[in-house]
DNA sequence: GCGTTAATTCACTAGTGAGTGAAGGAATAA
DNA sequence: TTATTCCTTCACTCACTAGTGAATTAACGC
């Protein structure tokens, strides 16, 4: 009890600075991997960003991957746990009788609300997830890494769900699911130019209000493409 | 006519040499570009692949900016031709009366098919433009000046086929429409390993026979929702 | 207070980045 | 042939890269 009480007291001094000091490197680190990418920030942009010595980052992280990696994984971890947890919950609720909307909307609601309160800090991650995404091999992998088992999840709902449909319809329509949101969460800009301003790129509930309806809707018609 | 013959005789030999050279360095760029972005290839990178001498990059491109916007000018402006090409031939051939699935098609098959059958030069440069479309600032600006002609000419076809739909539900269908299609030219392997060798990354034969119809239901319904 | 441990900075290495300007070399036009 | 123009390379600049190991400073436990 005695020994409990002073390791929180002596994580509390130094470790705490030392949580606080790597979370703002994480942090600022997160912004400016989002903004330009693995090779278009240098340690050197970090420290100076952050206020510290560049060789610091070399002392807390090991090395620039292994920085980039720990920023990834931080937010990874969260996003995939809450997903796999929600998919879950929506399979107890309705049974052995999923819909493809329930599916999705468990999967991409618990998501997009994520980045809408998660500040800041969640929204940058969204745009270098967005970036990992569309990067071959290395990219790739990172994904692998840390989403397979929760789109896995996913993809069991909607076999249920289309227990008629090809599993390569099923495939592809994840595959069409997994686009939109990547672009989604890159948060471009794009959008908003060429609605005039009607749609904005940061308007996450928007996309929450359609984005799951819609693809229910695509991966239907496609699974029945072969009957019509 | 003296002239002309003997300019055509004098871009065949110099300028020709000179044009190939160029081409051989786009391609190399376009291939490295596409796998590490820009920051991640150094100019001395291409010239070793191409077996030139570094600084005579600097000569044909000015500078390592001027030879990445080359590098996606070439095709961009080819694609974004082409599918004008495809909307305007299916919007005469319809009269007033187009369908979502069709203005899609017209879209997003006549791309598809360059990809297939263009060779590895389009399918890098797809790759690229993926990494292109999900990066804020230029690389949002990049996309807007070389495609926002053609994707204001399928947003008002869609406008024509849906009259009653709201503006903003046709921008983020199509926003979700050009995820998938990016993510789908990014051509990252992800599918191949999730779907346990089912899909592959690169067969764009399958993602044309889902994605127009995967689409136009995603359309139908989120436009028809608020009457539901 | 005092030895120990952790955090931070310093001085430095060894290599790479894009880009320049001058010079050499080859094809071309008159 | 000769002057010109274009292509290519060379030698170089200047700034910056990731990372190391030693030295310094600060906090901690006793």
């Amino acid at each position: 009890m005695a020994t409990a009480v002073k390791n929180r007291i002596k994580t509390s001094a130094k470790a705490e600075q030392r949580a606080a000091t790597m979370d703002q490197i994480l942090d600022t680190a997160e912004y400016l991997f989002s903004r330009h990418g693995f090779y278009g920030v240098t340690l050197k942009d970090v420290a100076r960003s952050v206020g510290v010595h560049h060789t610091l980052i070399n002392y807390y992280f090991e090395d620039k991957k292994k920085l980039f990696e720990d920023v990834f994984a931080r937010r990874a971890v969260v996003t995939s746990h809450r997903r796999m947890k929600a998919l879950d919950d929506y399979a107890r609720e309705v049974g052995d009788s999923p819909t493809v909307e329930g599916a999705l909307r468990a999967f991409l609601d618990t998501d997009l609300d994520l980045y809408t309160e998660g500040g800041e800090g969640w929204r940058n991650y969204g745009a270098l997830g967005a970036q990992v995404a569309s990067t071959p091999e290395w990219g790739a992998r990172m994904m692998d890494e840390h989403f397979d088992p929760v789109v896995l999840r996913l993809i069991g709902l909607l076999k249920k769900a289309l227990p008629e449909c090809a599993e390569e319809d099923i495939f592809w329509g994840y595959h069409f699911v997994t686009g939109a949101l990547m672009l989604t969460l890159a948060k471009t800009g794009r959008i908003d130019k060429l609605s005039g301003g009607l749609c904005r790129s940061d308007d996450y509930a928007a996309v929450k209000e359609r984005m799951a309806t819609f693809m229910a809707a695509g991966f239907m018609s496609v699974c029945s493409r072969r009957k019509g």
